[in-house]
DNA sequence: ATTTATTGAGTCAATATGACACAATAGTAA
DNA sequence: TTACTATTGTGTCATATTGACTCAATAAAT
């Protein structure tokens, strides 16, 4: 059956998607105050790589990458930026298909669509931890969320890839909601520091993050405080979605 | 002569550059205390366009963006940052390659390699206005400089991709060398606040920019001062190449 | 009951910012 | 030569922001 849909997609994939364009997809999670990213492990089982895909012939790239999103975490409506092309010219993906043709035993040349050089279109999702179930597709054994800072052997340039989303993140924090679509509805301010931190790559004062935080006016305080944890139990807080997105328009931290 | 050159182009193009791909620069240059942009107007008369270009099958995209800039500008070593790749469905390069595959009186079909659907990879370029000789090709009429805030119509989508551009670069203010690839070697405070009102998109205090900029301490003062205009002379400066790009690694108004 | 790590809140000096003011001056007009 | 004008270099000052730091409160663990 899995056999039977990667059949028909190496042998047909080529009539209904653009040639030398693929989507990969850098999907960031929270959890355990970390970023995780959510990656696909080969059959092959020692390399690992991110979610990708191809273009519909008459598909926007964004909704490539919406689509190729969908099918590894169930999720619809995600926050999804497009970040950076990858044109290196050694760009094939010759690993991973190569063997897959091969086991097929079918009959392949140098010139099969898949094993051309692609071009690929970085993007990255923020989604929240908890409503994701990785969901692995029929090349691939694993699906699950790796530590960003203890990430496995990639596969190409991936690993350059979740570099730059990284990177490019940085430059938007301060426009894109990006705590508003990692975070579950309620979180500590902790958590909120976490990803700052991370993103930043620096770490920060917690006194004065709290400040600031609080200073733009986007978030409301619960009066539940969070249980769990050892220690004083800290508040809870919540995105005003409405002040939140207007702070964002003009950027926060930006003065009008 | 520039006809055979399009044929040849036109009929044997697609063997030697990757197919469904194009590279597009936006190519800023700094006149009269404006932004201009580089812009091609299409022997039509009526429709000017982003010089672009398609990628060799196996050149990397960063490459063929500098070989393009190269052809239209005469200038190697230029700064050119890519900033987004456009993938709406809807991007077909029919009008201008059309008529020219027409007037050749060729046979050619829907299926021609030019008349597909094309991703473009957008590339802004920062090029020193006075160096530049603009240089139209054969599909071209015209090669000139256009007031960002008076762009004549475009063709497809590159009035979009145009605002992209200065967006992107709106972001990357504070870790991109852009005053100093716009402007020539000695330059006034003015210029360089013109060029900073222009990409962040208000005006700015005088006298608070200029002790911003000097705060920095990434500008030597010239002893001359500038002449030609009426009124107080200014003082001229250049960037300290070192210190500036020092700076930058960690961001111009950044802390540590 | 005591310990422990963490939280909420606050202090305070140093720095940065925004909004102005004002004298100096190069070319222009008289 | 002189007055005029627009622009420049520099400075002021009240306010806001920042970074570094305290300290009492407190939830869970011992």
């Amino acid at each position: 059956m899995k056999r039977t849909l990667l059949e028909n997609f190496l042998l047909h994939g080529h009539e209904s998607n653009l040639p030398g364009i693929s989507i990969d997809n850098v999907i960031f999670g929270f959890h355990d105050n970390q970023l995780k990213v959510l990656l696909l492990q080969s059959q092959d089982k020692d390399v690992w790589m991110l979610p990708g895909g191809f273009v519909g012939k008459r598909e926007h790239i964004d909704e490539a990458a919406a689509r190729i999103l969908k099918v590894r975490t169930g999720l619809d409506d995600i926050f999804l930026q497009q970040f950076y092309a990858f044109g290196q010219p050694q760009r094939i993906k010759n690993k991973i298909l190569m063997k897959a043709l091969q086991s097929m035993n079918k009959k392949y040349d140098k010139e099969h669509w898949a094993l051309q050089r692609f071009v690929t279109i970085g993007y990255y999702a923020l989604v929240e931890f908890a409503k994701v179930n990785p969901h692995p597709d029929e090349i691939s054994l694993t699906c699950a969320w790796q530590d960003l800072d203890k990430l496995p052997e990639l596969l190409l340039d991936h690993h350059e890839i979740i570099q730059k989303a990284l990177e490019e993140m940085r430059l938007k924090l301060n426009y894109q909601p990006i705590g508003y679509n990692l975070l579950p509805e309620e979180f500590t301010m902790k958590n909120l520091q976490s990803i700052y931190e991370t993103i930043l790559g620096r770490k920060l004062d917690r006194g004065n993050f709290n400040r600031k935080m609080l200073s733009y006016g986007i978030m409301d305080r619960k009066e539940k405080h969070y249980s769990g944890g050892a220690h004083k139990a800290p508040y809870l807080y919540s995105f005003n979605k409405k002040k939140y997105f207007k702070a964002l328009e003009s950027g926060l931290g930006r003065d009008l």
